[in-house]
DNA sequence: GACCAGATTTGACCGTGGTCATTTAACCGC
DNA sequence: GCGGTTAAATGACCACGGTCAAATCTGGTC
């Protein structure tokens, strides 16, 4: 994979991803076109599905790569030592995965790995991602009478769905953070959880049951 | 929605689901293709699209269908008394939804509302669902420092997850209900979980550490 | 039963992702 | 340089979901 082919495709590799970046700045990722790209590259259509066995193995790729910039960034930072501080550190991660709607369904898609010894760019940065929680979910303030990883998971799972929540219409009147700080808190926190009856802790899919 | 329409119409809406219906037996959700459908159903391929704006608007309605037999059991069932029996009793409703990889991941995409005032029949089945979770949360064994429909919403996030993980070749070693099972317990009993220091009881729990 | 307005159906057509036999370029030993 | 062998690129072609202006049917009115 470092090495894979000859100069001439690896430049031609890389024509196909800027002339790709480019099209996604102008159209979204929603937008990209196959073709456009091929165009922009100055390429025929068979020489992109030589690089790429498909174009969301492309996307998947270049949204990995956003990702894999925004954890280094993680990994750098100093751990929260507070539910609000663990949620804001990682905002940034998950603003990136609401940019727009196409790229969540192609994370939701592919954030697991897909098949044996083949785990896609997006997978391993999760990988890198639950490591980092499992990191920052170890101290203090949070539970621990399970382990790290298990915690680590369910933050995903949690933010997955109120993720998903974000795209719905019917319920996007309210920011992800809020959305999603009762889940964790009751899921990090279990024990402080009873002392605050503050707020309205329904869960986000409450206006969608007002409304049914 | 209850009188669309003259008796033609419904008539052919008819059929074209029931030739859908026969298409998917033989070759599954995923193989579906509109041209055979309208093949089989004797009717221009136009016609299709007058019935339904997209194939899966159809896909949703019948997996919806399906979901909805189930929903009728599960609201005529008595309500577990342990997180065994509810985990038990779910399980239907769970391995429907993946049956197929290509139906969980509409499932995935259409299990929350996408449009106002617009809920999808399959984000009308999920209410429903929510709904009788909500309600056998409420009893006895399980925590009730936070809602019960926070609580339902909790599980559905977990089962999704543990779903999508068992389409990963690199996990499917292991059962739905028994990756479900460590997040749910720490999910719905934190105090039980809490109760042991040492976690002798976590044997289901280590191995989804593992796994990672 | 002749007529009409609106609902329903039709099928040729299009956009787009993806395939593959064929052609062209790169590398190597001589 | 020169054949020969493998890697890379090409573009005509296909599959499939979806569109739309035109044709056809239906139920109601006189």
């Amino acid at each position: 994979m470092s090495q894979p082919a000859q100069a001439r495709s690896r430049r031609t590799r890389n024509r196909l991803i800027a002339a790709a970046e480019d099209e996604i700045a102008a159209q979204g990722f929603e937008g990209l076109r196959v073709d456009a790209v091929v165009r922009r590259a100055g390429v025929a259509k068979g020489t992109f599905f030589a690089h790429f066995a498909d174009k969301e193995i492309l996307i998947e790729e270049l949204i990995a790569a956003r990702l894999e910039a925004e954890l280094q960034r993680l990994e750098a930072a100093p751990p929260p030592h507070d539910l609000d501080g663990f949620i804001a550190a990682l905002m940034p991660a998950w603003s990136l995965m609401t940019q727009e709607r196409y790229v969540f369904d192609v994370i939701a898609r592919h954030s697991t790995a897909m098949g044996i010894a083949n785990l896609g760019p997006l997978a391993i940065a999760f990988q890198r991602l639950y490591d980092v929680i499992s990191d920052w979910l170890s101290g203090a303030p949070f539970r621990t009478d399970v382990t790290r990883r298990l915690l680590a998971e369910g933050v995903q799972a949690f933010a997955l769905q109120s993720m998903a929540l974000e795209f719905c219409a019917l319920h996007n009147q309210i920011g992800l953070a809020a959305r999603l700080r009762p889940y964790l808190r009751a899921w990090l926190l279990p024990n402080h959880a009873a002392g605050t009856k503050k707020a309205p802790e329904t869960g986000a899919l409450s206006v969608a049951a007002e409304a049914a």
